[in-house]
DNA sequence: AGTGCTTAGTGTCTTTTGTACACAAAGTAC
DNA sequence: GTACTTTGTGTACAAAAGACACTAAGCACT
């Protein structure tokens, strides 16, 4: 092996998660390089001669939706030789988080469309996007269960029965009402804001909070 | 950012644990190359052009003992840009998991010497490896509770003994031998393979294998 | 004002899991 | 056969997870 010769690309790609309503979505754009003109894939791209990996996907998320993730965290770096038919990219993937509200799209000319999937109808994505999608997806669900990354799919301010759509959401199940309230109120991870809200024509919920931002196992 | 103008090295990292006695090892290198000479390092190397990061990483641990990992994988890729002092090189961590019976450590001319060292002693290693040696001890111990790698780091069988010194020299801390066994067995993991053998002058153990080489979370 | 509707919110029992703890069993050495 | 060392087991308690039914608070409609 000679290690002058080696001519590898190093790139990120993102999948970038959100919760609407009670189903879990994936950012896709659509391409437009010729031979895969478009299909579908999560946005990636090189990465600079000074960035890090975590700069370098900090800088795709914000191009594509204009905000920082409230959780990005890398996951694994793929690898086969022939992942990428214009050429040797190794690519780190990357899962961020974020909170659907308040998040405007960007279109750029880089690609025909960006959109937010249902993760249960991203089929045929292109490279090894669907392997890299269902690496996360398994990411995502431990996360779920062990810390409190929910935080970062949630507005500030949330309902206890909102919470619970971003877990049955994920867990693509139902949650058990009260076994839920217990479990996320025992974890001592939430506090109530005191405040309460009207979301319909019934009885007010109360405001919980997540007490920090910080990622915390258990 | 232009593309082709991109000139960054991929490479792997190897953490190779054992475990001896009741302690864990790690096999380190002692480096020849200039600034760094006579400093201990984790064995890695550049990917090549055709390899898989796991290709890569198989082969740099054979390299260093001439076996196959009973368990190999990807942890972590690292990439602040002076990591390296010789150049722009990212670098993705593996962990491997050895039996240490029978191995004979393959003292190279690339290094000053190859040898296991215990966790509990690897300070200053070169370039950010000390920062890839913590990140694959914390994941040593998540498996160790959640999965069934221990297997990998013991002969084909073992007692029950045995195997707790494993978990204790992971841990750190004894284990309680009753609620150790109930644990073990319960996880439905190991079998008795019906022998029983004498490691000293007193009662015999039975020997236990692992109903299965796979990963197998809980 | 009262009835019906919808979601918010709680208490208890059971099962499972983890942890603490003490003694009998099977070998060898002398 | 006695002393020694390790193997090997049972039980009680605490904590966590899971199943299950009812009351509370608001609005809409009459």
């Amino acid at each position: 092996m000679h290690p002058s010769t080696q001519n590898i690309k190093v790139a990120v790609d993102n999948v970038i998660f959100t919760v609407i309503g009670n189903k879990l979505f994936v950012l896709l754009i659509q391409m437009k390089k010729k031979p895969l003109e478009g299909v579908w894939a999560m946005p990636g791209g090189l990465v600079g001669e000074k960035e890090t990996l975590d700069d370098a996907a900090t800088r795709i998320l914000r191009e594509e939706t204009g905000v920082k993730a409230g959780f990005l965290e890398q996951l694994h770096t793929f690898s086969a030789p022939k992942r990428d038919p214009f050429g040797r990219v190794v690519s780190t993937a990357y899962m961020a988080l974020v909170s659907a509200e308040g998040i405007k799209l960007r279109t750029t000319s880089k690609y025909m469309g960006v959109d937010w999937m249902p993760y249960a109808g991203a089929k045929k994505l292109a490279y090894d996007h669907n392997q890299i999608l269902a690496y996360a997806k398994t990411r995502l669900e431990w996360h779920l269960e062990h810390t409190n990354i929910a935080w970062s799919l949630l507005p500030r301010e949330f309902t206890l029965t909102e919470l619970q759509r971003v877990y049955e959401a994920i867990r693509g199940r139902k949650a058990e009402k009260r076994n839920f309230r217990k479990m996320m109120l025992g974890r001592d991870i939430i506090a109530s804001t005191g405040k309460s809200v009207m979301r319909g024509a019934w009885r007010p919920a109360q405001l919980y909070r997540f007490k920090s931002g910080d990622r915390v196992a258990k």
